[in-house]
DNA sequence: GTTAGCATGTAAGGAGTTACATGATTTT
DNA sequence: AAAATCATGTAACTCCTTACATGCTAAC
């Protein structure tokens, strides 16, 4: 039931957990926490406010700060159903939930969910990459043989990069798992759950 | 004038250009080859076939091999335009010539283009990641003290991955550089192109 | 015998981009 | 004065995925 598209759904939904804000602010905050990826155009986000204001996820609100003269900017709020929506999406285990961006944007609003949505998720991933890479291995060794260096390198370094994030993964799953003292809270504890920070260099070399 | 569905265009005629090849068989490799993005589908494929046909950039071919009673396979050969073709889209700077899918075929394909063209892909796509990394992490420094610490450990992740991939380009570079020995050949030489093989602990750290 | 893989296609629909349309304000 | 940024939207179009349609063969 997680469709692709509710990727957007997701984030309006996760930025305005922390606040109310307008069109304009979201696409820039959303650009901003995807930045690798592809950015969000208006022609996405706006008609996918209406479709929210529709569902009644969000409520326009009265804009109480629209600097003197300027255009009167929409500023949108999030309703309790579409909190208990947002929960939901983030909860979801659907096919398409593991997949880059949606992983990425489930992992930006870890704060606003509990620990163990938080632990699904790392793991749902994990595990998913795993099985990638578990497939991709085994392929190589019956057909790589005959294909050029090149395609042999990006394989090389492709595998590389997905264990190094399956490591990553690890790491933030053993965190959260000896950390319990990290209720739904915003403001950030004196010690972050990270652990990492240079590479733990899981003898796979 | 690189569109976005240039990308399979681009695959077919590599594939291609290392030998005749059905449908069928076209969207096993690409698949294999992409593994870590999407999964090309018939859906696209085909459709796609059909349209370099009237282009006349690929033919169907006399199925030599087809095994007893099989169906009647549709294989498909390159054309001297589209080689044409595919030179061209090789060396294509266009603004959507340096995303993640478009990248890693071309790279795969390198075999089948001079150094020069390699070089420029390899530096094109380098300077790209480096302009991403230096905006981010100005954005960062303006913004970040007030996000949230996933939010902040999903960037740091990403910066760092990305700069790896800055490092692996950089050693790519520096071998395509330092060996000439590397004409149009489909067999790999004794000795690879390729210098890295563990990472070369750039201290960046 | 039934599932999985080989093999080729089409039609409908979803999701998002590009380009257009408009206009104020701030910075250079 | 021009260019960039703020700010909101719509319409057309592209590209791709999903689901459907068909049928044969090999493996379990």
């Amino acid at each position: 039931m997680a469709r692709r598209g509710d990727t957007i759904e997701l984030a309006v939904l996760g930025l305005l957990h922390e606040g109310p804000m307008h069109g304009y602010e979201l696409r820039k905050r959303l650009n901003l926490m995807l930045g690798w990826g592809r950015v969000l155009s208006y022609g996405s986000l706006y008609p996918a406010l209406k479709k929210m204001l529709r569902a009644t996820l969000i409520t326009e609100v009265a804009d109480t700060s629209t600097p003197v003269n300027r255009r009167p900017r929409i500023t949108y709020e999030v309703t309790a159903a579409g909190n208990e929506h947002f929960q939901r999406l983030m909860s979801e285990v659907g096919p398409t939930a593991w997949e880059d961006d949606n992983f990425d944007i489930r992992f930006a609003f870890f704060s606003s969910t509990d620990m163990e949505i938080r632990l699904r998720v790392l793991e749902g991933r994990r595990s998913r990459l795993q099985e990638r890479l578990a497939r991709v291995q085994g392929e190589l060794e019956r057909t790589q043989a005959e294909v050029n260096r090149y395609a042999a390198e990006l394989n090389r370094h492709g595998v590389e990069s997905v264990e190094r994030e399956v490591r990553w993964l690890s790491d933030l799953i053993r965190a959260e798992r000896g950390d319990e003292s990290s209720p739904t809270s915003t403001t950030p504890a004196t010690s972050p759950a990270t652990p990492h920070g240079s590479t733990p260099r899981a003898s796979n070399d």
